[in-house]
DNA sequence: AAGTAAGGCAACCGCCATCGT
DNA sequence: CACGATGGCGGTTGCCTTACT
């Protein structure tokens, strides 16, 4: 059946520059609305959807067209994820030049990550195959080691069954390193889920991570890793890893740039996004803060020997 | 140098809500 | 109220690039 008479075949694939162009004009001239008319006029063989999405996700002004997310725009969209969910376009209007698009692909790439990581961590003959990022690599994980932050719960060794040493051989051992070299994430009581989480007698961390409000409290550095930082000393980290306050987000569009996350004295938030989802695994994955995905790689990339 | 796997990204598809007639 | 057109959104696919073997 021919398009529609007069109209030639509709154009899919690639945007062209002149078809750019085009579209440009007609947005200039009516604003970003009536994209079907850009085709009843004969302008461009696109459908509306098409030209409303190509002017969404690539001509739009302010857009960060081939940026990189940044750690806090990852952290935002881990934080507004488990607040929301799938949620794309409303995610992205807390992070500006970010697209729907943008905010889900970010996510799927993340996604992936974490899959091929679990099943690696669970799948022991491919763990020796290397991947992309894990051709062995020096490193040094000293501040990985297992946090003395607390009195809580330090000493109890039996609390801890899975030492973060060598002495673990089990199949997914560097998987469970991994997860033995994380610091406390977010909350302890998000590890309260999966004690047989790899392993059966796994046991994250039981220390009790306590801040304290009369101390100066610095705000994590926009970008900075548990490591660069030593944050895994850092007494306030139960601040740091407090989730975000979306609940104040969704009042005011507007999330200021360069905002400090994690106010020194700030509410503590009751809003416990992370428990909400501890019972679910992949949601425990999606709790993790952008940097720790990296962190894990490197870890699990780390020679054995 | 060639082959391959993974990452990143752009674009399409299908469903749904809204709006105008 | 019903229906079609349109736009918005989330899921998915496919292509290109990059890194690695």
């Amino acid at each position: 059946m021919e398009e529609s008479g007069s109209q030639e075949a509709l154009r899919k694939g690639p945007w062209k520059l002149e078809e750019d162009e085009v579209l440009l004009n007609h947005v200039k001239r009516f604003g970003p609305r009536d994209w079907s008319s850009i085709r009843s006029k004969g302008l461009l063989q696109r459908t509306g959807k098409s030209c409303r999405l190509r002017w969404v996700n690539k001509l739009r002004p302010n857009l960060k067209n081939g940026c990189k997310f940044t750690a806090e725009e990852e952290r935002i969209v881990i934080e507004l994820q488990a607040q929301f969910g799938n949620k794309w376009a409303k995610i992205a209007t807390y992070l500006p030049g970010r697209t729907d698009n943008d905010v889900k692909n970010f996510w799927s790439s993340r996604q992936k990550r974490l899959a091929r990581l679990l099943q690696n961590s669970t799948t022991p003959s491919k763990l020796q195959r290397s991947t992309r990022k894990e051709k062995p690599v020096d490193f040094d994980v000293p501040s990985m080691e297992a946090p003395k932050l607390s009195s809580a719960s330090d000493g109890d060794a039996s609390s801890r069954p899975m030492s973060c040493s060598s002495s673990f051989s089990a199949d997914n051992a560097e998987a469970v390193d991994m997860f033995c070299s994380l610091p406390d994430l977010y909350r302890p009581k998000l590890l309260g889920f999966g004690q047989d989480f790899l392993q059966p007698e796994f046991n994250p961390f039981p220390i009790t991570i306590k801040s304290d409000p009369q101390t100066n409290f610095h705000p994590l550095p926009l970008g900075s890793t548990f490591s660069s930082q030593g944050l895994l000393h850092d007494p306030n980290i139960d601040i740091f890893l407090e989730p975000l306050d979306v609940s104040q987000l969704d009042n005011e569009v507007q999330f200021p740039f360069g905002l400090q996350f994690y106010e020194p004295m700030g509410r503590c938030s009751s809003h416990d996004v992370v428990s909400e989802n501890v019972e679910n695994p992949e949601s425990f994955f999606n709790e993790f803060p952008a940097d720790i995905l990296d962190q894990i790689e490197l870890l699990s990339s780390s020679p054995e020997n």
